[in-house]
DNA sequence: GTAATGCATTACCGATTGGTAAAGCGTTGA
DNA sequence: TCAACGCTTTACCAATCGGTAATGCATTAC
């Protein structure tokens, strides 16, 4: 299984992506106050997303005291999913221009 | 589900994945044509991977005769895709000038 | 030392997924 | 007209996934 596999899977939840999202916003969160902003899951369930994203390398995890702060692993974007995204930025670009084309800009 | 649910959903699967990059590579293929780049699968799988892709929005298919032309679409990965991938821009372009500086450049 | 905290791990469950085989359906060639 | 083609749809199967509950395991507070 590729690195690039394993990115794809784990961006592929709707909860991890929140979970990112969350922790690009605020630097660095532990699991309890990621666990705060979803209520409706129990908190074995956010451990198990954060192995996920950890397991395909989007997000570090560094012990601090009986606390474990996470945070996104920028490196590992860079390496696996620019590449990637790079190769339909040909695509995009266009499609960017034509949108913007269409807003009136 | 939101649309970006269903654009991670299908780019989670590696066929699919490599279905997209075919298709970026030769503009256009139909079925036949991508089915003949997958031995080990069977037509109606490389089909169902098609509507998957097509229900997401990235690619688009035209009838041509009784052959399917089946061709990336630029516009979802500009509106969709673009914009997540721009939130964490900030954090890997950073850490690519890291990588890039690694490599003695 | 012992209890409580914070998180990870395990076992388990229903739902979803990727795959095949077979049937269906429009289109074309004979 | 009707057989063959090209693809899609359906029915089905094993495997994976997201979720919970319960247990385990460090670390800290008392």
């Amino acid at each position: 299984m590729s690195e690039e596999d394993d990115l794809f899977r784990a961006l592929a939840d709707p909860t991890r992506r929140r979970i990112l999202d969350l922790l690009a916003e605020h630097e660095t969160l532990t699991v309890g106050e990621l666990a705060a902003h979803f209520p409706e899951l129990v908190a074995s369930g956010i451990s198990k997303h954060l192995m996920a994203l950890r397991a395909a390398g989007l997000v570090t995890a560094t012990r601090q005291g009986r606390h474990q702060r996470y945070a996104v692993d920028a490196d590992t974007m860079a390496r696996v999913l620019a590449p990637w995204v790079a190769k339909y930025d040909a695509y995009w670009s266009a499609a960017l221009l034509r949108l913007r084309g269409l807003a009136g800009e």
